[in-house]
DNA sequence: TGTACTGTCATGGGATACCAAATATATTAT
DNA sequence: ATAATATATTTGGTATCCCATGACAGTACA
């Protein structure tokens, strides 16, 4: 792999060297340039990126803390492999995370964050590429969860969006019928919440996002 | 402080230096030796526990990703000092992942589940020490969502655990009324599940755990 | 034929020494 | 008194050396 490649992709690296290195293997493992089981040398990685072999064990240290590197001890590091068991895990746990905290949310929202979800809405019926459709769905999210303001919440579904999208992009964004029934999911949870029933709203949204066990890969684990 | 002692009480250095570093500060952090807002220096760290700055940095770049760290650039780390916000975003997280998992596995429950359960808390009846308690209290929930299998769930309810629970010791154990309702509210909860009714049970854990925001100290920022 | 031992090699883990950058504090000049 | 400047402290990073560990290949031996 060409971290050199990956590197550019972030940018020129500015204050700390640790932090660069570790934006340039997280953003190469969660838009799947790094595959699962991808072996992160060390002297490798430290090679392309002209840094020393320190910050890079840092960096990696810390993608282990976050679960997006296992590194086996004496061994070397790897970029997770997620089983199937634990991506459902994943899944079941976000739409718990996300149910709660929209239904504390959607009673607080405002007249524009409603007009912002139908904007949303709209920009993913005309979404052509796997990236944009991926950020438009973070963003609806985002907003329904926004008036939480549950900082806990934001990192555990981040820390989830990361490890587990990388596997589900393609599944999720890829057919046409799975993408017109996700956005008339959007569109009736954002129905329901219009109509003030927030327990409504918060539910559809749990079972929108279990749906997506339902497209797990065939093929792993 | 004295890292030296905080080393003793985790044992002796086996296996990887960073390793065992991150468990002795994890450890004083955890206990509440090293309270809030400690300046943790690399070299007086380094020097206490006679290794070099590198497996420190690794343990504190690990610990700040666990939020148990906070890292201000160019300044040095300190333990974080949790504001009474986040701690309340937690025991609502907490709460929600408990609800969930524990809908799923007290369908599948077995009798000697039932029995460990009431054991645990004819076990609180009895006990005396402060980490005791809460050692107990961690272990009924742990029984109580053991079937569900979910690993992810434990992981964040492990970092809740580790975060929050520093702050909750002295005012979840040390009141005597307290102690007797979170008692009651346990058993209540196994009796609803000894019924049957995990949908009843369920919800009065969630409710329990939320309980927890009541008792969080006067005296946070 | 198969098993156990041995040596080599790639890699990770860690120590030491040194330097650069950043921040806080003290000092000096005006 | 205040702005500018020096100084000390601490972190962040590099280079280099060395040891430990696990994988693997080959060899001896039963």
């Amino acid at each position: 792999m060409d971290y050199r490649e990956l590197a550019e992709a972030v940018g020129p690296r500015t204050g700390a060297t640790q932090e660069w290195v570790l934006r340039v293997l997280r953003e190469g493992i969660t838009s799947g340039k790094l595959k699962g089981g991808t072996q992160l040398k060390q002297d490798e990685v430290s090679a392309a990126l002209t840094v020393s072999h320190i910050p890079v064990r840092e960096a990696l240290r810390q993608l282990e803390a976050q679960g997006l590197v296992t590194i086996h001890p004496n061994r070397g590091s790897t970029v997770t492999q997620l089983t199937r068991s634990t991506l459902e895990d994943m899944m079941e746990i976000r739409a718990s995370i996300s149910y709660y905290i929209a239904r504390r949310a959607i009673p607080l929202m405002s007249q524009e964050d409603l007009t912002e979800l139908q904007q949303v809405i709209e920009e993913q019926k005309k979404a052509s590429d796997l990236f944009e459709e991926e950020r438009l769905n973070y963003k609806f999210h985002e907003v329904l969860t926004r008036r939480a303001k549950n900082k806990v919440a934001d990192m555990f579904i981040e820390l989830i969006h990361w490890n587990a999208d990388r596997y589900l992009r393609n599944a999720l964004y890829s057919d046409d019928a799975r993408r017109a029934q996700s956005i008339a999911e959007h569109q009736a949870i954002l129905d329901a919440a219009r109509a003030g029933d927030a327990e409504k709203a918060s539910s559809f949204l749990h079972d929108h996002i279990l749906e997506a066990r339902r497209y797990i890969p065939e093929d792993m684990e």
